[in-house]
DNA sequence: AACTGTGAAGTTTTTCACAGCC
DNA sequence: GGCTGTGAAAAACTTCACAGTT
């Protein structure tokens, strides 16, 4: 369907629909067969309104009188968001966050798949972190280019963030997850996010009562 | 200062101030002692008004003509975050990611000090990891009442998240940052936030071009 | 009776643009 | 000349409320 895809949405709807994909495949899990944009928004703590108008850019996913079928809803996000695919990923950074990320089994049944592991320091360097071994730096152009990944995920020092993401770009990648804790300028075609615990932590001590 | 604080500050506002104060210590480093909401907007691809008008709201931190005065802001920002002293955080689950984040290095700095590792399983119970001993989860009530720890981060099953999220609450714990992948309920007094890299790849899967 | 999809209304957030100060 | 702080205007986003469908 894909009905009105060609309209500009908003990002910040963009932004929902992964969490509504999460919570889906958490009520599949589940059993159930059906569900309502109100039992979602209750999960979500997001109106039932807002779920509704969110899904509504993308066509008719729901019947009224009975609500969303979970698995048709769950095939259209993931067409919407391109994740009935398996997207090659790269790591960067090979230190206890790389190595982390290298380990969790939770991105494969969501879409990705991590593909390898690079690290510039020598001692790292031919290192075997299950099923992967840490490949040098001087690769990262060529491997990227030659296996057409998109997407890399960046676990490196700060100091070294912005050189790194230059060369993912580069090699031609359009999607960096930036660990760093700094700011990073990429073109404007390529995608950037940002994963920094301790900016959550310190919205959160905003609210808090005393020390 | 932070003259207008006792009014409402939207809580995207104070989303934005960690992200101000990140790039304002990075520019500390850089040894410069003055900036503009025009340079701090160019770094954080942020509008120079809307970074005028977010700090605004806590009273005039710069001055006309010739900008803010980084170590000055950067303490105000501090207060009004509360990072200007160091919280205790306890982190639960010692996987992979738990262990990661027992050992990065970046909570310091930035107003957190970890001060325990805590973990379900038998065989985890004792381990040394750095200079934490993984403690049972059994110990997680008293240790957290205890010592007034009011700041927990979540890094276990998705399964097991939300029954430990309840008894974190039930110690005393006022804010969460959830590393699993899974919506929690906990009461309006309680912050949560949420880390789920994925949610944010498949934010940009939905801009890529092709598979 | 229960629920979606959606214009219209309401609210929040961002940007504009400029007076006032250095 | 360069910059902040801020009302006013504009834009974006959310909620309301209900017609229409199952």
């Amino acid at each position: 369907m894909l009905a009105k895809s060609s309209e500009n949405i908003p990002d910040i709807v963009i932004g929902r629909l992964p969490l509504y994909l999460r919570a889906l495949r958490r009520l599949q899990q589940e059993e159930k067969d059906v569900t309502s944009s109100h039992e979602l928004g209750k999960r979500l703590d997001i109106s039932s309104a807002q779920i509704r108008k969110d899904l509504s850019h993308f066509g008719g996913f729901g019947k009224q009188g009975t609500g969303y079928r979970i698995e048709y809803l769950i095939e259209k996000l993931q067409d919407v968001l391109q994740v009935n695919q398996e997207w090659m990923v790269v790591v960067v950074g090979a230190g206890n966050l790389g190595i982390a990320i290298s380990r969790y089994r939770g991105f494969q049944d969501r879409g990705f798949r991590i593909a390898h592991l690079f690290d510039v320091s020598p001692q790292k360097i031919g290192l075997a972190i299950d099923e992967f071994v840490v490949k040098p730096i001087a690769d990262l152009n060529k491997t990227i280019r030659d296996e057409g990944i998109k997407i890399a995920m960046l676990a490196v020092p700060a100091e070294h963030a912005q050189s790194v993401a230059d060369q993912l770009v580069d090699a031609g990648v359009q999607a960096i997850l930036n660990y760093a804790p700094i700011n990073i300028t990429v073109p404007s075609s390529v995608q950037i996010q940002y994963i920094d615990p301790v900016t959550h932590l310190q919205h959160m001590t905003y609210y808090l009562n005393e020390g």
